[in-house]
DNA sequence: AACGAATATGCTGTAAATCGAATATTCGGA
DNA sequence: TCCGAATATTCGATTTACAGCATATTCGTT
């Protein structure tokens, strides 16, 4: 069923934290490990798990995956990121995961020593 | 988490079915159960588990206790009501369901011998 | 009080989801 | 071709969700 579909998708907390980044732009796996501070085959698995229900499409770039919301998500996915969006700042794991997202992508700004692809380097920037 | 705590209660099938029928209006546990065609007990069950997630209202009449849709949803749920009311007519189980419902508010209402309080007989045709 | 209808709960087994830890894979660079 | 970084997958253990079945509870009636 279409709608169990979906939302099996969105009953974990950590896929539900995913999104809730992603709604900002896309991100790679690697950052999302480190501004979720969990194990990243943990976020491996449920980025799968989000990519089995529709709710993300990934693109591989080298040795990195960017990570995205799908361009054409289905009404009921769409209509709960919206809910996603407008609802967030009541949860307060949601509003923290935005602020080491920022940290996070500051840090890859202001130390270009690291060894990213520019491509990775600007997913901050660029949320198209 | 609010959001988990919605979202677990629409990821089962049984749940999605019987808010989809309840969107139509109260019913009673024997009703839903008679539609759905699946054990009081399982019925019974996952009411319970509608009404912990705050999806559902009960009111006991008599022996009968009447579920209807809570009278002021939270906003995600309430958005995902609207979703299942919009998207339904995609899931041919929803609208079996329905049909269902229609044939048993029929058979009650033409059955008068049937031994139910005016207030259960009349919950088909009240919406209130 | 005894009974029957409607509903809820307890119990047990099973399937599914999740996790941590280890390992496999993929890919670019030395 | 070997190495390391990024990512994915496998494995075993644990938890959680759901099922069927039996039984308990509740309430009106006799």
């Amino acid at each position: 069923m279409q709608f169990l579909r979906v939302y099996q998708c969105l009953c974990d907390e950590t896929r539900l934290r995913i999104l809730n980044l992603l709604l900002e732009g896309p991100l790679c796996v690697c950052h999302l490990t480190e501004i979720l501070e969990i194990p990243q085959p943990k976020v491996s698995r449920h980025l799968k798990g989000l990519r089995d229900g529709g709710a993300l499409e990934t693109e591989r770039c080298c040795n990195w995956t960017i990570c995205r919301l799908p361009k054409t998500p289905n009404a009921l996915l769409e209509a709960n990121l919206r809910c996603l969006q407008d609802l967030r700042t009541e949860e307060p794991q949601f509003k923290a995961d935005l602020v080491k997202r920022e940290q996070t992508i500051d840090r890859i700004l202001n130390h270009p020593g690291e060894d990213l692809p520019a491509q990775i380097r600007s997913l901050g920037l660029c949320c198209s």
